[in-house]
DNA sequence: TTATTTCTTGATCAATTGGTCAAGAGTTGT
DNA sequence: ACAACTCTTGACCAATTGATCAAGAAATAA
């Protein structure tokens, strides 16, 4: 027993390569199937890992599935950190609105995953939505409400705001197979991006 | 052989009782679980049937599955079938607005069954999306566009804000688990119901 | 009542699937 | 080269689950 202390968990280059292999595979296949529909043999054969040697990496089909969940929650916050009290309020909501929409039209899966876990009740975000979100949301509904204080937007209620930008934003990644039913062919991002600003922000000009 | 024809479909007493028992049950079961997750089992057992009884009803769980599902197409159509191009626009995009909400509220089951469909994909329902739909959706956009056109409302992409209200209006339904999460309870629907119709229809005023 | 049709179910099957294990192959440090 | 550790896999297991079937119970029509 050489090496004084616990277990070193420094990962190998072998480690790292094949986890995300095995997370990027597993994004696709959660994200089209949900948690219960995507099996870990599709996620082993898309990446091309026996299903014992993907076992290995991840113990059970619930920790490859929290893994790529977690990745995705980082990037969904971080757009709405920006929103900066002291810029001026139709372009910090501008660029938000822009960021949210963008990051949903290029990453849908990840909007899907996320989309299909809170669907089903979240059972393995509460945490996140309670914590993070929730105070993040707090915050920063402060700041919409300080603006609407300072007479630079009209009033509006800062929570179903961003609760609408949020529904509108990933309606286009999560619902794509239906807004593409309808339009006949895929939206254009740049007709998509201007509309939905319009739609949202053009009541909130003071 | 009497009968000289084919054999009738007439529904008996039972028939028509059992399936509606299946059906309730399995609204609860798919909506909670989506169509892979949620099991004949389950179903069979929340209406007090055995499994082989539901299946002398439904052959197939996927018939159960679509028959529930094609339930709700004709309630989530309904709201939009009342645009009218001869009424107030304001008025008639309020009440439509009031109406999507609030069956969104009522009916959250119905709302996130259709909404897991279509996060994957949507293969039961593709006629009703290219087809009914798409012309529903034609037709009021034609509606729409001929308020802009007579400066009784603001410019606007009419298909975008049709998706925008059923993105909006959905939420609340099929993310109910991360408003609340957020807000801390359920919110109020009446609270809801303002902050939703003037976001989405104030910057339309002309 | 009797005959016919409808309804119900226990037992069972085959396929899928999450997960295990032991043994071997490959890699790394000394 | 050697030892120790990391990685990989075929075979296998147990649980779940969609679906079948034959036989009996219940309802309905004659």
């Amino acid at each position: 027993m050489p090496q004084s202390t616990a277990k070193i968990v420094q990962k190998t280059r072998i480690q790292h390569q094949n986890q995300a292999l095995i997370l990027k595979a597993a994004l696709e296949v959660f994200s089209a199937f949900g948690y219960r529909g995507g099996t870990i043999d599709q996620i082993a054969k898309k990446c091309g890992l026996s299903k014992p040697n993907l076992l290995y990496y991840f113990k059970r089909k619930e920790d490859v599935y929290v893994a790529v969940l977690e990745a995705t929650l980082a990037e969904w916050l971080e757009p709405l950190r920006g929103l900066d009290v002291n810029g001026d309020p139709i372009v910090e909501l501008t660029r938000y609105v822009s960021e949210k929409l963008e990051i949903s039209l290029k990453n849908p899966q990840a909007s899907k995953l996320f989309a299909n876990e809170i669907l089903h009740g979240a059972p393995h975000i509460q945490k996140f939505l309670k914590g993070p979100l929730r105070d993040l949301v707090e915050e920063k509904s402060a700041v919409i409400l300080e603006w609407v204080a300072q007479k630079k937007i009209a009033p509006v209620d800062p929570q179903h705001l961003i609760f609408a930008i949020w529904a509108v934003t990933q309606h286009y990644a999560d619902f794509s197979v239906q807004v593409e039913a309808i339009m006949g062919s895929e939206p254009k991002p740049d007709r998509t991006r201007k509309a939905v600003i319009e739609l949202l922000l053009r009541g909130l000009r003071a």
